[in-house]
DNA sequence: GACTACAAACTTGTAGACAATACCGTAGGC
DNA sequence: GCCTACGGTATTGTCTACAAGTTTGTAGTC
């Protein structure tokens, strides 16, 4: 592993990072895809590297390990989680059923002040992606989902689509092509319009559609070899 | 809290129990009404009565958190969890599409000794319920469902399933009325017949019946008032 | 008499050290 | 020449001690 793949652009900070913000870098990283799966993940390189005690390593990695990004191996360390083609196929299909479900119950309380806020929020990822931000674009472009769920309010399906979200940023990053990031902006913006026009039925299609364009943009034919693959290949 | 409500039947065994097997016994006495919503979960006081560190106590609580079923209170410890009523429709209604989805994956692949395994675990579930075995009866009611995703083999649906059902036995623990614990054997066996005859689209049906018993045995319309509630009610 | 500021006790959070386990290279035997 | 047994090295798993934070009780003041 390369240690300048998990430093933050904006240098080393004073203050030690809480084991939620490692988890969250470790997240982007593989988001970011300059983390491969397989890669071992060494409880004191990362404690090094952040400048942490490796206990704080531990809960970084227990956390990430909860969300199927990285897979503990007892004994034998971390590394960066290898989804297979089926279980992306339910991650997706289960994201689909949640975010629509959010949606269904957002729609007749949603407020006009919300609808403001989304709109704000789908013009931050206009302006990342013009300025070609790649971390700001893969945040945000999670984040609108991420918002939906928070205006809801419904820890538990803020959790859960927390998890779902970072498990496809997993899959896509294994599985997309090319350099297409998440979601467009202008799918985000055509679900506030539902949203606003109070059309629950309407919102949960493009919704769908917008979820659709994801999957279909994803490799999930091809058997792309990855490193834990590598016994199974030479066996 | 008394202490005696976490101590397992069958005595003090030989070798500290592993985490997992401390969440296990704290999800049980969740699950079986000894430790009500609201009940702080002391490190100290838990590593005695286990017999162990506090480190292990902290991972076992780290993960029943991210099962949703113990609140952690940065710098103020544990709670075990009070879903609201709204949270349990979330959570219901998701496990409902989860199982359906197991189903309908499951259904064109199951071979008959893998029927021959389930037919063999209703009959357990029979054998402890006219046992009045409580313990048992409600272990292995979550584990007819969690057989049928192990089946299925999908890591993402397991841990996704074994999520939803711990959430949904701390949620029959708190909005049940009476001493009607989980689900009965008999729809377990129906489900099996379905799958038996190759037909997804009857066990799907019937699984989400099955499901909906639960959900309508609960006083979900009933405000419970809970000790988190407190300030609400007070306030 | 009620409110605020302070102090003590308790609980959690963190770090560092030790023990257990798994992996890799080497030597010996078949 | 290949396989197996052994030992060194590296990495994870666990425990104990200390630091930081929060809550609770108490005294002083308005």
């Amino acid at each position: 592993m390369n240690d300048a793949s998990l430093t933050p652009a904006h240098g080393a900070t004073d203050k030690p990072p809480t084991s939620s913000e490692i988890g969250e870098r470790i997240w982007l990283a593989i988001a970011e895809r300059r983390l491969r799966p397989g890669t071992r993940l060494k409880e004191e390189q990362l404690a090094e590297i952040f400048g942490v005690s490796r206990a704080r390593i531990r809960q970084a990695l227990a956390g990430l390990a909860s969300e199927g990004l990285v897979q503990l191996l007892p004994n034998r360390g971390s590394v960066v989680a290898a989804p297979t083609v089926e279980e992306a196929g339910d991650v997706f299909f289960t994201r689909k059923l949640v975010e629509e479900r959010i949606i269904e119950r957002l729609t007749p309380r949603i407020t006009p002040r919300q609808i403001a806020e989304l709109r704000k929020h789908v013009a931050r990822e206009r302006a990342a992606a013009e300025a070609d931000a790649v971390s700001d674009v893969i945040r945000l472009s999670g984040g609108f989902h991420m918002s939906l769920a928070e205006l809801l309010g419904s820890e538990f399906l803020i959790s859960t689509l927390r998890d779902l979200i970072s498990r496809c940023s997993l899959i896509t990053a294994v599985y997309r092509d090319s350099a297409h990031y998440n979601c467009g902006p202008d799918e985000h913006s055509e679900i506030i319009d539902c949203l606003a026009a109070g059309d629950a039925g309407a919102a949960m299609r493009v919704m769908r559609t917008h979820l659709d364009h994801i999957t279909t943009s994803l490799d999930l034919d091809v058997e792309r070899q990855i490193e834990s693959d590598l016994k199974r290949v030479l066996g």
